[in-house]
DNA sequence: CTGTTAGCGCATTCAC
DNA sequence: GTGAATGCGCTAACAG
């Protein structure tokens, strides 16, 4: 029993005395040979152990790889410790296995998208990878690129309506004109830097996620009567604990202590939470907190956290249907606010 | 300036008028020609916009991908959900990063690895996969193949010394001859029945891990003096919240009812101690209960859990290095005792 | 050190 | 329906 031959599809149709185009045609073209004929050549090749065309050639060939790369906001690591990013794959998962495409995990640190382009169909994008210079690349690449959360171009993108969403959810938390504000912005710099911010005018809009909830917040700001030049901003630079502390401590030793505090992730908003109640000021009797985007623990904290939902799952799907359906628009999806008891 | 021009080696050499081989060389193998000349090639390259050798072609031609599927116990859901599998994907993750290695999710729900397997180097594959058919694929095919938490015949694998690890945990649950014991095992079988197992003879081999801890705890059992016959075993054939309290409930109504349970996972031991809890009958007085896995969880719930911790980021890193450097053989890496209240 | 040649495994013409 | 030829984009072996 030839079990260890190495069979090509060249080798396989000389064995059966047929061309390469018949044996080709039978895996891959029904309509070109009689059913009865193409039926005698699969039962051949199964018997011979030739389990059809070498996908590689194939795809060289062709140029169709079925698989997607799917471009994490950091490293792997990340995407297995952030929730919402977790559930982010997930949807693009389900939707893709449907599919029968493949995935592809491309860290956000790395240095260049040519290591994989080559070998993909194209990239679906989870929020503006830590390396900024492969936003550039993807802007040039001529494979399909859908983008979430952030935009790219004239780039298909899903993401809720972080302007409206912003707005929204800073006008619960603010309540007077002579409220004074801290803004704990995620990644509103293109900079590895946790600071506080006073020049506005030159945010950077590349991360535009957080340009948009930004400007949310100053409309919300505006409204109210407060004076943008008495808030204060503080940029985190990576929503994880280390950075959020470090954020959270600076804006709650500023003088004047602010009242409301309104933070572009859910994670820095809790962090706040415990400091707040480290130092024994209640809430939101006297400060006011406010979160984005909803994780499960905000429900779960003291007190519960006031914040915007949203569906991540479903925003993984959506980019990943966007994606197969060669879709070039950008899609919002909705959000609502959890009333929580921070605010 | 020709930005949109797709370049291939053959059409960049005619444009710097030297031979493919030249170009080629200038990108692959720098000792193949001089420095100086190198230099040049490259930077005519970058400035015409060739990014150098297409690597699907690449591939093809060396038979070298750097892309790795991890072939995942279940849907690509689970891996999120679980957090055991979580930090096993991460520890992988970061080795074949530093190695430049991609990594391509692999469903173990799928039907066929030949999806893929002509676009991968190999597999690395984390427990049993739920469609058992890939197995079988797993073993037959040429490509490098590491496993963890179980064995494919002589390919390479990694796990904790699961045997002993089981017997170790047993011994400590098991305190006369005259407990009761109940076994909650975790596919034990090879169905998709969640039930009471009479007859252990024909356990499946092929889920070896369940298959050793089983041995283990059968070891245990003798030397403490238990007749097996009066064991009860039921088997859980995932690992989820569902079919775990199924088989909890069973277990737990079984009369006589057991004094010392014993799982195969910490979510069933957290499940069996909710229950036992909200029956009102107290641990580790009445009944004792001990895990397996030490997840974070088991370290928080009441009374905590008595388990075995291993170390599953480890393992993946173990997994990946031991692909990187095609080993073919099985290494145990270590595991220990988490004494908590529960035993 | 450089250029030529022959494939890697396949799919698509185009004649027959 | 079939078979030969051409090329997807590249690298390795060899000759110069």
């Amino acid at each position: 029993m030839p079990e260890n031959k190495t069979w090509t599809l060249k080798s396989i149709a000389k064995m059966l005395g047929v061309s390469n185009a018949t044996v080709s045609n039978a895996f891959s073209r029904p309509d070109q040979l009689s059913a009865k004929r193409r039926q005698e050549i699969l039962a051949s090749c199964k018997e011979l152990g030739y389990a059809g065309p070498n996908k590689a050639a194939q795809s060289l060939r062709k140029g169709l790889f079925n698989i997607v790369a799917l471009v994490l906001p950091d490293s792997v690591e990340y995407m297995v410790t952030d929730p919402v990013a977790s559930k982010f794959v997930q949807g693009v998962a389900s939707v893709l296995e449907k599919n029968k495409v493949n995935l592809l995990l491309f860290s956000g640190i790395s240095e260049n998208i040519n290591s994989v382009s080559d070998f993909v169909d194209g990239f679906i994008c989870y929020g503006s990878p830590r390396n900024t210079e492969l936003i550039e690349q993807l802007r040039l690449t001529r494979k399909k690129v859908v983008t979430a959360d952030f935009d790219i171009d004239r780039k298909a993108s899903v993401s809720i309506d972080n302007e409206n969403a912003a707005c929204e959810i800073a006008k619960l938390a603010i309540q007077s004109p002579d409220d004074k504000i801290a803004v704990l912005g995620l990644r509103l710099l293109d900079t590895e830097l946790t600071c506080r911010v006073y020049d506005t005018s030159n945010l950077d809009i590349d991360c535009s996620i957080a340009h948009q909830r930004f400007i949310g917040y100053k409309k919300a700001i505006e409204q109210a009567g407060v004076q943008l030049s008495s808030v204060g901003i503080w940029n985190v630079h990576e929503n994880n604990h280390h950075f959020a502390l470090m954020a959270v401590k600076a804006a709650l030793n500023a003088k004047p202590r602010a009242n409301v505090i309104i933070c572009m992730s859910d994670l820095i908003a809790l962090i706040a939470l415990q400091e707040i109640n480290a130092m024994g000021i209640s809430v939101p009797q006297d400060i006011r907190v406010v979160g984005f985007d909803g994780i499960d623990e905000a429900l779960r904290s003291t007190p519960t956290l006031t914040t915007i939902h949203q569906n991540s799952e479903e925003k993984g799907i959506k980019a990943a249907e966007l994606f197969i359906n060669k879709a070039t628009h950008t899609e919002k999806i909705p959000y609502h606010v959890v009333y929580g008891k921070s605010c």
